[in-house]
Formats: C-alpha cells, structure tokens, sequence
DNA sequence: ACTATGTAGATGCAAATGCATATACTTGTA
DNA sequence: TACAAGTATATGCATTTGCATCTACATAGT
C-alpha cells in the first residue's frame, strides 16, 4: 500500500539505465581524448566501423541510419562529405532505384583500421583495471540479451 | 606465438563495451521515440535530470559538464538558452568569482518530474522484457564497477 | 494500367555545436 | 605586493545538425 517506488522493477530498470547510461558516457569522454580521434568525429568513425561490420561490404543508408543516433539528413550529409574526404563510396541500390549503398574506400578502411586500434587499446585500458574477463563476459551477456529483445520488438 | 587476437583480454573488452555501446544507442533511439521528448533534446533533459541529483541544488558549470558529452561552449549556451525558457537559474559561485552555479526553477523541476516519469516508464518497457530482476541487478553492478574505477583514476 | 499511399534519400534554412580565442578571476612564487 | 601561469566561463565564427519539405521511385488496391 506504499507509494514509495524505490524497490519496484520499475525502478530497478531505471537504476540500471542510469549506470549503463553514465558508464557510456565517461568511457566516451575517456576516449575521446587520445589525439589519434582528433582526425575524425566519433560520428564519423562510427560509420567507418559499422561498415566494416556489413558482410558483403556494402550497406543501405537507411540501414546504417538505425544503427547511429543521428537524424536521417544528417547522415545523409555526413556521407557527402566523407565521400568528398574518399573514405566511403556510393553506389545505387542493387533492386531499389530510390536507395543508396555505401562501402569503404581502401583510405577509409585503413583509417579504420588504424583508429580502430587506437580505440581498441582505449578502452581496454578503461575497462580491464574495473573488471575481471569473467566480468566483461557476463557484462557483454547482458548486453547482448537486451539487443536482442530490442530487435525482436522492432515495430 | 599466433597473431590472432580474438581470444585476447583486449579483444573481450572491445567486445563487451561494443555491446555496451550498440545497447546504449539502441534504447536511446527508441526512447527519443517518445512524443514527451518533443519538448526538450535529450541533451538538455539531461541537464534536468543531473541537477535533480545535486543535494545541494546548485552545481558548476565545469563540474556539469564533466557528466555531459558536449563541450564547454556548448554546455554555456545550452544553459543560456535553457535559462531564457525559465527552466534553470544562474548565480555567480559561493567562493569564486569566476564560476557560475547552475540550479533548476520550479518549471524545470516540473518539467524534469513529468518527463523524468516517461523516460522511466520507457525504459522500463525495453529492459524488463529483456532482463530478470537479478540480471538488471547485475548489470548495474558490473557498470556501477566500470564507473567506480573511472572515478578513481581520474587524472 | 492507374491512382493513392508509402518509402529512400536530398535540400533549404534556422538552430546548435565545436574550435579557437577572449575575458575575468585565482593561485603559486619570488 | 607583483607577476606568471592556470582555471572558469563567454564569444566570434565556420561547421554540423535537425526539422520540414521536396523529388524520385516503389507498392498496393482498384
């Protein structure tokens, strides 16, 4: 009969949140400081990642637009102007004449590969001094668990 | 004496905080969702929601911004703008002259309480289905570690 | 086939952002 | 005290972002 939340479910999600929330955001302050990201906004660099990620090396802007939290224009300027920098490449849609794919240049692949490491090192360095590897499996789990559950309640 | 490194503790950091990561964006991306966020950036709500967690109301500006992913001359024109809604109040710091202390209006604490509860709900809706009530516990736990270890070697 | 409705991406434009720097104050040191 | 170096915030300005909207193509219903 108490009004008081402080021990639902309810709360205890948004506990969590709030810790994953904050955890995201020092490790990204962190990381954002090493001179090797002074070349490229995180933004950008997210491209280049998620790009190395698409199997057949190719992906649809749409596609790539839900996996940042970026406004679909944006995005769609942020590519011009890596395209511009030779990055990333276009190409029309195999069997949709309205869509765009986008792939890595060899000079984006390398920038990558390169920041990439960077990062890599980064955030090892952030994470191994918190937790131990069974630590980061069971985290990585859970993580893991809700991606899943988002995917399957895509609308 | 293999080159691989997908074994490597490295590569299990990486890993962990990719998952992190993509979690974060995906909740995020789906919270944004929520028409109660047309009002205000997500950014800005953060800035509501980090002085609700002041005890005593009032926090610098400097120290506001290490809690945010934005930069300092963003930060100080966000509050201008956020000051000229009625939203958050200004006053020159208790023992410095040169710092400014940040504390929310009446209409700001309102407006954090009401989108405060959609955000929770929200949240609550995409991590329930996900997680047990002892994982979200655990989840917690395990950042709670990364933020602790974050603080402590704070340079 | 034809029209209505939907979806992908681009563009005009105002607003927000970051970088470099300025200003005001503080602190350490001679 | 005086002065050099450091810190907190603000501001000029070019870049990036988002919103609204546009165009082009796709798809469903008749």
């Amino acid at each position: 009969m108490s009004l008081d939340t402080s021990s639902t479910p309810v709360r205890q999600a948004a506990e969590a949140w709030e810790s994953l929330f904050r955890t995201q955001v020092g490790v990204m302050r962190r990381l954002q400081r090493d001179p090797a990201f002074k070349e490229l906004s995180m933004r950008e660099y997210d491209v280049l990642f998620n790009l190395t990620r698409c199997p057949t090396g190719w992906i649809r802007l749409n596609e790539l637009n839900e996996h940042l939290l970026i406004s679909q224009p944006s995005l769609s300027r942020m590519v011009e102007r890596m395209e511009a920098k030779g990055l990333v490449q276009r190409r029309p849609a195999q069997h949709d004449q309205r869509g765009v794919e986008l792939s890595l240049t060899e000079e984006g692949l390398a920038l990558q590969r390169r920041l990439g490491r960077a990062h890599v090192r980064g955030i090892y360095d952030l994470l191994s001094p918190a937790l131990t590897e069974a630590e980061l499996a069971e985290l990585k789990s859970l993580t893991d668990k809700v991606l899943a559950s988002l995917a399957a309640s895509e609308s």
